[in-house]
RNA sequence: GCCGAGGUGGCGGAACUGGCAGACGCGUAUGCCUUAGGAGCAUAUGCCCUUGUGGUGUGAGGGUUCAAAUCCCUCCCUCGGCACCA
């Protein structure tokens, strides 16, 4: 009989789709597993194969939880505010709204010929303002905490996409969008407190099982460290310096103060207009010159003032420098040329004072010695490890009020507005008599008005600002004359939330059902690309964790595990991208080879979290593997399979049990095509409950394929109601096996022996065995290792 | 520079707690079938040689061990992230 997959697939899904095959039962008494992938943004190319591969995996999961008894929740939505709609608009005058909706119908199409298990009656969109309205609802929460507020603030500003930027969509200086160079721009901005939950945030990495990869690039982000804000006075004045490195305070032989810091307008000193010439340039900078200009350090002297060590008295001179941050710390430094990089490369240009405060093992000449030591040169310190050091010192200056305890973190606040069209309107009246005053919960959500332009206006405000009669309305507090806020909310407004409100998508009263969040929360297992590390998955944290604080939510963290789809490469190795022409969109292969062969294929390229290049040939020899199955078990007719098939197929079940539950997904479909070569063998030995056993063990990766076999062998319920196999143990057990038989740790013979031989009669038998003797005769026999059922070692001189 | 992951045939990749390296697939070669094949089937396939009961082999070098892809040390390279964070 031919694999006809068209016909089969087809006839598959729409069977799924008439029986509600995919529907979550909210009623279960089964224990819950919330499965949950990334959701796409609707993009007008559709999905590619790459992007699939992470929603077949979590789909084989889906299924084979399903099949163990599990109530699976498995929902998927779309992404939708985002600047492709809106500049698409822009060009073609199209609104957003209906390129979306065009865009969707077109991704949920592919998704479905994918024969991917989503539940659809849960399915979300984050534009539509049934959704939105709760995202403005959680956006009015943070503000009436203090979590969300207005500043006039010099934020990374993208010319191209006309808009300001988070800290986190600046990658090398660029924007994270379009790859334009961002520059700096001073507008008034709404900003989240994500900082509030720094620590937070980073405790809760403990408790999660995330790749150590993810965990780790969250640390950084945050960059917690600990130390000491000392205080150095310079005439009249004091200036703060924060540093990790109190124990290195005698070493201190200058100040160093950032460009930006308004302390430098207070003093006075002589060389007043090299000074502003020095200042007037450093600003000018662009983010990109500042990081190529890492290595070549420059500053200057403030001539005329000096800063007094408050450990010692010493007077040093003061510098501005722009190596030095000023949104960091305090804006100001201590230099330790001595034991640190770049106060040495400084050091060594300006030819300044270095004094050495540290010993330990690994100084070297000619550098800064950066490690802990032993301190010398440090008074009263003399002697003391740098770790008691920085105690002792620290508490020396605390208690003549000179130093305090301090904990600074890289992370900075979430700059949350946007100048532009396509998002979520931040739902906040300004009134000149009440100043900024809520949206009234009854009013949300705040529509977002359809226009006819959505041009970005450049200027540093929302396009929303030139429509007047949606901008002016009434003060809800005083009701007299007011405007609303017309900046919009960023991309990753809507990503915050969403696996809330897929547990009560209809909810029109509240957020979502506490129940229902008590009983689907958290996600089990989360799966999409790691491009999202610092952004989605940092942000979605942060708003799960205040949502916490309220009692909205009854977990810590909102995704258990996460796991990372590694990229499906072009086959010219390349990422598949529409520019460069290469993407192959899953409705070709699907044409061509069939769904299952699609989803097999992809879980066989390699390791899951790996990026690997697609290889046109691969797909063929999966395809092969298929219709050699389909072949032979469509034309099984025995009832009953030999004790060796019903062994194969135990040990089958076994190894694929095991690797799936490890999301292992490659060698799963090894095991299978094993299998089959095994079979293809021995066909008149294989039997019905062997092929059912194989069947639904295949069936999460090639669902339409096993359906099929499984009716056609007289099956009247689905195959996706049956009872993921447990293999017995016992059929697995072998009689005998092969031992290797090793001399001086070269195999030189292979004995087939009963399971159990004992070391004394493998050592006999292998002493016996010609081919051995070869090796060991006239030789003495040092010792024997045995290691049970495996292998025997005879080591001779 | 720092942090993280990794380096196994011509290619993608297997290998439990140290115990037969190269499963499975691709590619290649030869043969069969075919009017034809970029279809199908069969067999072979790490490398080397003097073709054996041989040698050698998991980035390089060293070590531990009866035994190392796996453990330890030194180094090299690739990928991802951060990048003057005091």
């Amino acid at each position: 009989m031919e694999y006809n997959f068209k016909e089969i697939e087809k006839k598959w899904q729409d069977y799924w789709e008439k029986n509600n095959s995919y529907k979550t039962k909210e009623d279960s008494n089964s224990p819950k597993f919330y499965v949950l992938d990334m959701f796409p943004y609707p993009s007008g190319e559709g999905i590619h194969v790459g992007h699939l591969k992470g929603y077949v995996a979590t789909d084989i999961v889906a299924r084979m939880k399903r099949a163990q008894g599990f109530n699976v929740l498995h929902p998927i939505g779309w992404d939708a505010f985002g600047l492709p709609a809106e500049n698409y608009a822009i060009k073609h005058g199209i609104h957003p709204e209906i390129t979306t909706a065009k865009n969707i119908s077109n991704i949920k199409r592919q998704m479905k010929s994918a024969g991917l298990s989503y539940d659809w009656e849960r399915e979300l969109n984050t534009t539509d303002p049934e959704y939105y309205k709760w995202t403005q609802w959680i956006f009015l929460k943070l503000f009436e905490n203090g979590l969300a507020y207005k500043k006039l603030l010099p934020i990374n500003w993208c010319p191209s996409c006309k808009t300001g930027l988070a800290n986190e969509e600046v990658v090398d200086g660029k924007c994270e969008r379009c790859g334009t160079e961002t520059g700096k721009k001073d507008i008034d901005q709404w900003v989240l407190k994500i900082t509030d939950y720094a620590d937070k945030l980073l405790e809760g990495l403990d408790d999660i099982d995330w790749p150590e990869k993810i965990k780790e690039m969250q640390k950084n982000w945050i960059g917690r460290s600990e130390g000491w804000e000392i205080k150095f006075s310079i005439g009249s004045k004091e200036i703060s310096v924060f540093t990790t490195r109190a124990d290195t305070l005698f070493g201190c032989t200058y100040l160093v103060i950032a460009p930006e810091h308004p302390l430098i307008n207070e003093l006075e000193f002589k060389n007043k207009e090299e000074v502003l010439e020095y200042i007037d340039r450093a600003k000018n900078k662009s983010e990109r010159e500042r990081i190529s200009e890492v290595k070549d350090k420059t500053g200057v002297e403030l001539k005329g003032i000096k800063a007094i060590n408050p450990v010692n008295g010493k007077e040093i001179a003061v510098f501005v420098a722009d190596y030095v941050l000023y949104h960091y710390g305090t804006g100001a430094v201590m230099a330790v040329p001595a034991h640190d990089i770049r106060d040495f490369e400084f050091a060594q240009k300006y030819d300044l004072e270095i004094i050495e405060v540290i010993n330990g093992k690994n100084k070297k000449e000619g550098t800064a010695f950066i490690e802990d030591g032993t301190l010398f040169n440090s008074g009263d310190f003399d002697g003391l490890n740098s770790e008691e050091a920085r105690e002792k010192i620290g508490e020396f200056l605390r208690k003549k009020g000179k130093a305090e305890k301090k904990i600074n973190y890289k992370l900075r606040d979430w700059v949350f507005s946007r100048q532009r069209y396509w998002g979520e309107p931040i739902p906040i009246i300004h009134c000149e008599k009440c100043g900024m005053v809520v949206v009234p919960e009854n009013e949300l959500p705040v529509k977002l008005p359809y226009v006819e332009k959505y041009q970005p206006t450049g200027t540093g405000e929302s396009p929303l600002a030139a429509i007047s009669e949606w901008v002016n309305v009434k003060c809800p507090e005083c009701g007299g004359e007011a405007k609303r806020e017309t900046n919009t909310m960023p991309q990753w407004a809507g990503s915050c939330w969403y696996y809330l409100r897929y547990l009560d998508n209809n909810n029109n009263k509240e957020i979502f059902d506490k129940g229902k969040e008590k009983k689907w929360m958290p996600v089990d297992l989360y799966v999409g690309g790691a491009e999202h590390a610092v952004l989605h998955l940092l942000y979605s944290r942060f708003w799960h964790k205040f949502m916490y604080d309220l009692g909205i939510v009854s977990t810590k963290e909102p995704f258990y595990s996460l796991r990372n789809v590694g990229l499906i490469m072009a086959p010219d190795g390349q990422k598949m991208s529409k520019s460069k022409g290469n993407v192959i969109p899953p409705d070709i292969i699907i044409d061509e080879f069939g769904a299952d062969t699609l989803r097999c294929y992809e879980m066989f390229m390699g390791p899951f979290d790996q990026s690997i290049g697609w290889n046109p040939q691969g797909v063929k020899g999966v395809y092969r593997f298929l219709i050699k199955l389909w072949e032979i078990f469509s034309e099984c007719q025995n009832e009953k399979s030999s004790k060796e098939v019903i062994a194969e197929t135990h040990k089958l079940n076994k190894k694929v049990s095991e690797d799936l539950s490890k999301m292992k997904f490659n060698t799963p479909i090894a095991f299978f095509m094993e299998f089959m070569n095994f079979i293809s063998e021995r066909k008149e030995e294989l039997g019905k409950e062997e092929i059912k056993r194989v069947l639904v063990l295949l069936s999460p990766f090639a669902p339409h394929l096993c359906e099929d076999l499984w009716e056609k062998m007289g099956n009247k319920t689905s195959i996706m109601i049956e009872k993921w196999p447990k293999p017995d143990l016992n059929l697995i057990k072998e009689e005998t096996v092969s031992l290797v038989v090793q001399v001086n740790g070269k195999v030189r013979e292979k004995m087939d022996i009963n399971v159990g031989t004992s070391k004394e009669d493998a050592e006999k038998m292998a002493k016996e065995n010609e081919r051995v003797k070869k090796w060991v005769d006239g030789k003495e026999i040092v010792e024997v290792f045995f290691v049970q059922d495996k292998l025997i070692n005879i080591v001779i001189k």
